[in-house]
DNA sequence: CAATATTAGTTGAAAATGTAACTAACAAGG
DNA sequence: CCTTGTTAGTTACATTTTCAACTAATATTG
């Protein structure tokens, strides 16, 4: 029985972030595994340059907080797959803009859709009231300590 | 520019939770990896054996949704580190109740503490309606669709 | 009670991730 | 300009995770 300045983990909060996390993940992730053969990192990519347009890798991962390392792969992988192209930027060479092809942009407008009934649906769940106070108490802890 | 029907990624809840889940996660997994060692997996066993006392392997993956392969590994890590030990059950030899020893001990009641210390930071920052809001939301959300 | 199925857990190989070191391009100070 | 530093991105390697196949023990059923 836990004492006072012991933790129940059933309410320790980065446990329950993370298990509402991966519930959630694996209930989305079908979508863009199944249909596009997509890892998250892609997807995630993908989303990005369909919602704010032409980036650099380095804007997305700054804004997504996906390394490096990841996003670099997962842009090789969306380039594989033909749904990503890089224009060179003259100004400078060191990063180049990635935009969606016309099979990306069909697979973005796709997936987003699907998100967005998703989350309708989970919205109907748990009701608008708390949803608003999940977001906005999400995007606080999101922000880091 | 989202249409109606499309997405604002910044409001979609998978993506928030996981953020979220990560922020948090990586603000508090310094505690157990740099004190012990630990991953997260066996972190997350050593709570559950520390706070329900002994288990078998099978009932840890049942209640964290921790697969059978991480868990057998996470196992065997935290018996390297001689926090945890196996006694045969004789009603059914497949599987071995795990308990820990008294370093297995110690080291619970180390993070339990600095778990307990980290949730209420949370607390204090996000306010504590929003805080049952939350942890209720999330409770939900983990259910799984 | 023999054949089959199920369950708990392990193991090996493949996939994905994280870390560190690297290249290439640009920036800034002397 | 030319050293030194920084930035964007890649690559190699180690660690971790996932997937599939496996063993051993128990349960079921014909």
């Amino acid at each position: 029985m836990p004492t006072s300045t012991e933790m129940d983990l059933s309410n320790f909060l980065p446990y329950l972030l993370n298990q509402a996390a991966d519930a959630q993940g694996a209930a989305f992730s079908p979508t863009y595994k199944d249909r596009y053969g997509m890892l998250q990192t892609e997807w995630r990519i993908l989303f990005h340059l369909g919602q704010y347009g032409d980036l650099a890798a380095k804007q997305i991962c700054d804004r997504a907080h996906i390394h490096k390392t990841k996003a670099s792969r997962g842009v090789s992988a969306l380039e594989d797959k033909r749904f990503v192209v890089r224009e060179e930027v003259a100004k400078d060479r060191r990063h180049a803009l990635l935009s969606l092809t016309a099979a990306g942009r069909a697979a973005y407008d796709d997936l987003s859709m699907a998100a967005a009934q998703f989350d309708r649906k989970l919205q109907e769940r748990l009701g608008g009231d708390d949803v608003q106070t999940l977001k906005r108490c999400l995007r606080v802890l999101m922000q880091n300590s």
